[in-house]
DNA sequence: TTGTAAGCGTTATCAC
DNA sequence: GTGATAACGCTTACAA
């Protein structure tokens, strides 16, 4: 005795098949009674439809496939959570790949959530060639976020990455800083491209020179901070303040300031980018701009359901700005 | 032009569905001229089966439901990455879902993935009763996590929730505290009901008094951490440790001696059951007990695989020993 | 208002 | 070796 299935409802129900499912799925046709006999029948049985079944036949899957470069990362973990709660909300499912900040399983996972397949995707790419993409996503509806590929898709989520890294930037300089290095974050993702644009940007502005080797790319992981930290304060001159591209990177920085024995802000400046859940508790306090995870996973999910609807919408590109948390690592009195 | 079928497939090739079926699926019978007219005609058509299609028709979805409180917590986004990585591995893709820390979410949650249907469970439950796990989830194999339910599923992974609390408590003792209280978390968990016991326990052993009121069930959050130190500060005689059965929860009482002006370990000495990723980084850096998100996900979907491949193992039930982090906010000189 | 039947894209059981 | 053909459980023209 396994499952139930709509032929042993309409059986129960003394009705076809056809009839139990217009019945069942509010479709106009069927009297009363008859509605009545088979919702009777169906909970009799504790019928429950077979999605899989369901899917197949009607071609859409009600699942959402979402790739993160990697979901054990806080940040991508908050955005799913919201993306999660709104698609859920509209009736969909979710499905998880992580691309491992790896182009090649970026796509092989891609192609995972196609052949399920999924109505749509909830993308942050780390890397994809437009080309690429196109030839593996085709034309399912796919809205990208954080990392963002631009002129193909159905929408995308970001913060604002160049203006951001100008407000951290004229604040260290507000502190006097005139050497300020960049942990810049891996240079394949949109992020740290438009960071380290942003960051050139704002010290040209101030007519600031960018001293070689003070723009370090690397991974975007705390023990990575930590080497191009170490590496950085051996340099000469050695920077005053840094700027972290990201929150591990700050962590590693952290890290390296304090096997050194460096103190922070007194002895080196440090602004990060992304603001984790728990800046305010280390110590120093962690100067960083305001990261919106909730927001961005809220807004990624919504343009994805308007699209999947068929909705609409003016606005598909969409660039949070971000505000400056002032803390004490920049060197801002606690 | 949509995706091409096993039908497509076989008509370029010359053969029957059947044959190219079984060509591509390595059965044997088609000859080797056969198997590569077949494959040639795959590739050509860009072939990629219908998942749907085939698990309508093996009862087989290669799909795991996979459900915590909160994807959000860098906890149970750890253990999500690492039994992620392995059931991808073993060709299984993850359908994901959020209780919210409510058991009839999670019951519906279940539902959802059972109608899809999964070939499994990976379930960090939040307080199921034992009748209505058994009710949804039926014969699925399950395994729990974290949040465990005793006597039913295919099998349980978890850290020694009663020994490490053990642990704290002798620590804390040794720094000649007396007057211990304990943020206990939500009490329709396994993780804070086994806490508390081990937390009872430990006092009895060492002859010390849980004075009123400094047992504080809670939520598992910050907030409710901030607000329950508080309570416990106000209390008379006011304890001189504090251990958080959860990392929000010391967080929270961070938070709160931040807000009073009180000095960790100085005014109040500080221990968590969890560590977070970043607890070396805090000020003071937080003396907690290993959590071992890493190990849980993948032993848990190890189990999880072997279940499903029909393997038996002799140990269903695991626990992990944890050991002691000590750092300075118990009072341990950094 | 209801029923019949075709099909969604596979796999599996038969014959040949 | 290979090919019809019947499922899997559902939706949806089209008939009645």
């Amino acid at each position: 005795m396994s499952r139930a299935t709509l032929a042993d409802v309409a059986r129960r129900a003394g009705v076809s098949v056809s009839t139990a499912s217009r019945a069942l799925n509010g479709l106009d046709g069927p009297s009363v009674e008859t509605r009545r006999a088979v919702a009777d029948a169906a909970s009799a049985l504790q019928y429950r439809p077979s999605v899989l079944a369901r899917s197949l036949r009607t071609r859409r899957s009600h699942t959402i496939g979402f790739v993160v470069p990697d979901i054990s990362s806080p940040f991508y973990a908050a955005v799913l959570r919201s993306a999660h709660e709104r698609l859920h909300d509209a009736g969909y499912r979710l499905m998880l790949m992580n691309s491992n900040r790896d182009a090649g399983e970026e796509i092989e996972a891609l192609g995972t959530l196609l052949d399920h397949p999924v109505d749509g995707l909830l993308l942050a790419t780390t890397g994809l060639r437009t080309t690429q993409f196109e030839r593996t996503v085709g034309t399912v509806p796919c809205v990208f976020f954080d990392g963002i590929l631009t002129g193909v898709g159905t929408g995308s989520v970001g913060v604002m990455n160049e203006s951001g890294m100008g407000l951290l930037v004229d604040h260290l300089v507000e502190h006097g800083h005139r050497r300020i290095a960049l942990l810049a974050g891996q240079q394949t993702e949109t992020t740290g491209i438009e960071r380290l644009r942003g960051f050139r940007a704002a010290m040209k502005r101030h007519g600031l020179p960018v001293a070689r080797g003070h723009i370090r790319p690397c991974d975007w992981t705390q023990e990575s901070g930590r080497l191009e930290t170490r590496v950085l304060l051996g340099l000469h001159p050695r920077p005053t303040a840094i700027i972290a591209a990201g929150d591990d990177l700050a962590f590693g920085c952290f890290a390296a300031c304090r096997e050194m024995g460096l103190d922070l802000p007194a002895d080196l400046a440090l602004a990060s980018f992304d603001d984790p859940y728990f800046g305010q508790l280390l110590e120093p306090a962690l100067t960083a701009l305001t990261s919106k995870p909730v927001e961005i996973g809220q807004i990624a999910a919504s343009l994805l359901v308007d699209a999947l609807r068929g909705v609409e919408r003016s606005e598909r590109d969409i660039r949070l700005p971000v505000e400056l948390l002032r803390r004490a690592s920049c060197g801002c009195v606690a």
